[in-house]
DNA sequence: GAGTACAGTATCAGCCTGATAGAAAACTTC
DNA sequence: GAAGTTTTCTATCAGGCTGATACTGTACTC
């Protein structure tokens, strides 16, 4: 009942902790010849050569050349692939969906991006729209991968809001109006495959983590800006997800002692301050033109700010105020090795980690290395890809306690 | 180089995985008789009827009557037991060093209290005093345990302070003026046992996460309130320590934006407005007697709110504030499941946890269980028990990836 | 006291690893 | 150009572990 149910080993078990080590070694160290594989995880060079066998053939592995001979017969050199496997990915974003095939080296080799139905942000409707689209993307995805001969092994939904993990259902995603829509059993329904649905910014962490800035980085926190603020983090070179799936939603970090006598109703203190809606607010009182069509976003504040607005600028200091204090805690609490932003704050990166930097040098312990999001918008499908593929390839390691 | 080796497995991890998952449900289902195991675990009868007698002869399993007979046979109930195997442990407080004995059960057997060496708290040599203290502490468990034939297996040490884990090493004690102290290679050196130091808050949270109100509860946080304020955390049933071991140490938290134009040297934010430091200088201000002898603690404010004095509850007040904004950071951050008061705090939760909970209801999302330490004072002894268990019992498991 | 129901135990096949020996491939040397 | 050398890859077999099956042991019931 409690806890995760420890699950029992046998001999299979073996093989496949095995070959995720080959797998993890070859990964992590370039193409490398059976031998080399042996010294570096220790095992025999039968059991490397039936594995090294199994995960050919699988097409998780690749021969790569040969090593120049020295004296001998050269060896087969051999390097991780994952262009074999292909995966659906879906981002259901707050204003667009984009889907894209993935392989299991992390490359997008197809994309989809239906066209923005008008007027869908303040339709009635919009959540079962953005549901329909939903499916019919992941739809096409499998049409395509089934045309390139690669049938698609498994769906990855990327959604801004929370999920309950096992079922893949989204609790809350306010951007879309979803509520209790369970994605996760609907896809599988579809498309008989595995699925993973995960918040937009857990899977902007995975994604960098895995294949990004953060790679080789066993702690790490991605803040993400956008209509709101999120985190997603990974400890010990696994997603946080809390005991709510809500980890990371500090959008609802109470900023000051007098936040202790307000209230919140269906938003958050930093959020209020920092989000679009706070933004659009503050524009206004500081009587920065904005755009009378939408709510002004980070994004719009940062072109001001290279366009040389003074306002702009003042607002954007004000902000990074918010934010780095944000960062000073999640600093404090968690101790990451790196901390990344990423959303509409990645491509502005430049305006806000010497500004964060500079606030916390000197007034928490240890400031980590910041660096913006190298895979951009599509850090998020990246992410959903890792985790999806992940899901079919149930490789599992051992590991000691505690 | 990057991250752990994982490391290979074979014929013989099978085995001892399966053990593991066996201690694993007996811990946390009572007795069990051996086809409830079977049941439980999915393990075949012969293998649970082997690997239980591994388990007797290694002393960690005790048969424990029979269960009455429903027509058949009636079965031997097992049950786990720690009794057979002592880890010494010693807390290095700020102010005393306390050793105990402890069994894998957790059970404190023999305790050793060094009588305090008066002015030690700023005597120049301290770190030296408390050093041997330590070490002599730790060689008087071990005699102890020899004596009882129960030799020690394993030291854990508790410390007021940041830990290198791999090395054992303490980084920075400040309430010890220990830096850079091999403590870990000390002891081994000297004991040839394995040892593990760690920070007293984590191992607050792993004995509360083990044996105490956290049982069964897989994210929590436990904050510690004594002379500075600094949390533990548990995440998925594990410590988090950070990338430097300095996650939790919150007494460096930012509180409001005016904190970013000050300096903190050698202290935190949080902690100059909470900890000892902080109280005795603000019952200063609003004329609280205070203590000539020593810093003013926070027993101290519980123990005049509780005699009626007006100013100390005002100062209750505002430590609570500045505490509460410390909890919705931790939660919006971790997500925890439930968060425990411990330290000086554990004593006064009923002072505590419902004006926290006030203060936070309505403004985060999902406020946590609260609830007080349950092993008070011994806390960090159990938790560091606990690892010193793990360490020898190097039991594995099996986790799926990611 | 015989029958029955269930708990615990022995035996063996199947799988996986690791060790050893053998086949294969390229380079070197005569 | 052919034999020898060196190294890589592959086949075979022993050993350990699990799980299935059959068997023994114990207590209750009729």
């Amino acid at each position: 009942m409690s806890g995760p149910t420890s699950s029992t080993a046998n001999a299979g078990t073996v093989s496949r902790v095995n070959q995720t080590v080959i797998l993890d070694v070859l990964r992590r160290h370039g193409p490398l010849s059976r031998q080399e594989i042996g010294a570096r995880t220790g095992l025999s060079a039968a059991t490397v050569n039936r594995l090294a066998g199994q995960l050919l053939r699988k097409g998780l592995v690749v021969t790569d050349g040969h090593q120049p001979s020295t004296g001998g017969r050269p060896s087969i050199l051999l390097r991780y692939s994952g262009r074999a496997h292909l995966v659906s990915v879906v981002h259901v974003g707050a204003t667009r969906t984009e889907g894209a095939l993935v392989d299991f080296d992390g490359t997008i080799v197809h994309r989809v991006r239906p066209p923005m139905v008008p007027g869908v942000l303040h339709a009635a409707d919009r959540a079962t729209i953005r549901l329909e689209e939903a499916l019919s993307v992941v739809t096409e995805l499998g049409a395509a991968a089934a045309e390139r001969g690669q049938p698609s092994q498994a769906v990855g939904v990327a959604v801004p809001g929370v999920v309950d993990g096992a079922e893949g259902r989204v609790t809350w995603a306010p951007a879309l109006d979803w509520r209790e829509v369970p994605v996760g059993s609907l896809l599988h329904d579809r498309t008989g495959l595995p699925v993973v649905v995960e918040n937009d910014a857990n899977l902007l962490a995975v994604g960098e983590h895995r294949r990004g800035a953060g790679q080789g980085v066993q702690d790490l926190v991605a803040v993400v800006l956008g209509t709101g603020i999120g985190v997603g983090i990974v400890t010990g070179g696994r997603l946080h997800r809390g005991s709510r799936a809500a980890a990371g939603e500090i959008g609802y970090m109470l900023m000051e002692r007098s936040s202790l006598t307000r209230f919140f109703p269906g938003f958050g203190d930093l959020e209020s301050r920092v989000g679009s809606a706070g933004l659009t607010r503050q524009a206004r009182e500081r009587g920065i033109a904005a755009p009378t069509d939408r709510p002004l976003t980070a994004a719009d504040v940062f072109d001001l700010v290279r366009n040389g607005s003074a306002e702009a600028r003042a607002l954007l200091e004000e902000t990074l105020d918010h934010v780095a204090l944000a960062v000073a805690s999640l600093c404090t609490v968690l101790d990451p090795e790196l901390v990344l932003v990423g959303g509409e704050m990645g491509g502005a990166a430049d305006l806000i980690t010497p500004g964060l930097r500079d606030r916390l040098v000197g007034r928490i312990p240890h400031v980590p290395r910041m660096a913006a999001s190298a895979l951009g918008d599509d850090a998020a499908i990246v992410g959903a890809a890792e985790l999806a593929a992940r899901l079919v390839s149930d490789f599992a390691y051992v590991q000691a306690t505690p």
